[in-house]
DNA sequence: ATAATGACCGGCG
DNA sequence: CCGCCGGCCATTA
């Protein structure tokens, strides 16, 4: 991976605020990316100091893996959870929030 | 060079 | 609701 690419993605996921959240889709395309499945990657491997639980599928679910954790996260901060799915209608970003 | 594998996505049946 | 497919793209074998 491109260095700045990453750095990129990264920062893309560091502007969703508490309490909001986003989908892949919107941070690859706020990136600059062409493929969501690229910040998937970016998120898995050095992930670990991002708010990587803002960021969800584009139906507002999530991996397995990891929706325990996500799922406790973002209602810690207030987002509505229904059958494992985020709400994104209230929360999710709108699609050109970094600039 | 090909093929499989994902923290993905949208469409179709 | 479910699964299948094709597209996506870096990484790995």
């Amino acid at each position: 991976m491109d260095e700045a690419r990453h750095e990129r993605i990264r920062a893309a996921v560091r502007a969703i605020p508490e309490g909001r959240v986003s989908t892949y889709g919107d941070v690859a395309a706020a990136a600059g990316e062409r493929s969501a499945r690229v910040v998937g990657w970016v998120l898995r491997d050095d992930g670990a100091d991002l708010p990587w639980h803002r960021v969800l599928r584009a139906d507002g679910s999530s991996a397995p893996h990891i929706a325990d954790e996500q799922h406790a996260r973002l209602r810690e901060e207030g987002v509505e959870i229904r059958d494992g799915r985020v709400v994104l209608a209230n929360h999710r970003l709108a699609s050109g929030w970094i600039s």
